[in-house]
DNA sequence: TTTACGATTAACT
DNA sequence: GTTAATCGTAAAG
């Protein structure tokens, strides 16, 4: 049983990560179940907070159970929850969510039909449930932003980073055991 | 001020 | 498998 009361956000950046998988994240009541994370620490090259705080990333700078939103190849958003505690600056990437909630807001906002294609991949989830820079450094325990603990521990895969060209080979992936929503399949 | 590049995606061959 | 799209950010000059 996780409730959401289990998931302190000031704990570590992996232990978040894991954590994350199974709970729904909404936007304005469109969301669904996060199926992927990745954990990012500020010991290691590929955070953003590796190498201190600067306009972008300054919301991970902040208190735990914020959000971290930034902008990624100029075009596409990307959702991060932060945690530790303050001035630690870890955080969590949202990778992928299988869609339950506002299907038809998602699908009009992402103009396509196939459910496996709305949310699987940073950007693609963000475009789906409207995040954009004006999200960035928001509680998410407050609207616009919702946390739903599921009933039951999910199963937990884990792997290597995607993406990224530092501290590769790290094992900070985590996914839903078996989801159809991933943005890439575990092979690890 | 200038420049190079990215925690990506989609559209190609 | 490869590459173009597209621009904010940060490091270099």
């Amino acid at each position: 049983m996780t409730r959401l009361a289990d998931i302190d956000f000031s704990a570590a950046s992996l232990d978040v990560a894991r954590r994350l998988i199974g709970v729904t994240v909404l936007v304005d009541g469109v969301g669904g179940r996060i199926v992927e994370t990745e954990a990012y620490d500020p010991g290691e090259a590929a955070s953003h907070s590796f190498h201190g705080p600067t306009p972008r990333n300054f919301a991970m700078f902040g208190p735990p159970g914020f959000s971290y939103v930034y902008r990624s190849h100029g075009l596409h958003w990307c959702l991060n929850v932060v945690c530790r505690e303050p001035g630690h600056a870890a955080g969590v990437l949202i990778r992928a969510i299988e869609p339950t909630h506002g299907l038809e807001r998602m699908r009009q906002r992402r103009g396509l039909d196939d459910v496996r294609l709305l949310c699987s991949g940073p950007g693609r989830l963000s475009q789906a449930m409207g995040v954009t820079g004006a999200h960035n450094n928001l509680p998410l325990d407050a609207p616009p932003f919702e946390l739903i603990a599921c009933a039951e521990a999910p199963a937990v895969v884990s792997g290597v980073r995607i993406g990224i060209s530092k501290a590769v080979e790290l094992p900070w992936r985590f996914g839903l055991a078996g989801s159809r929503f991933l943005s890439k399949p575990f092979r690890d």
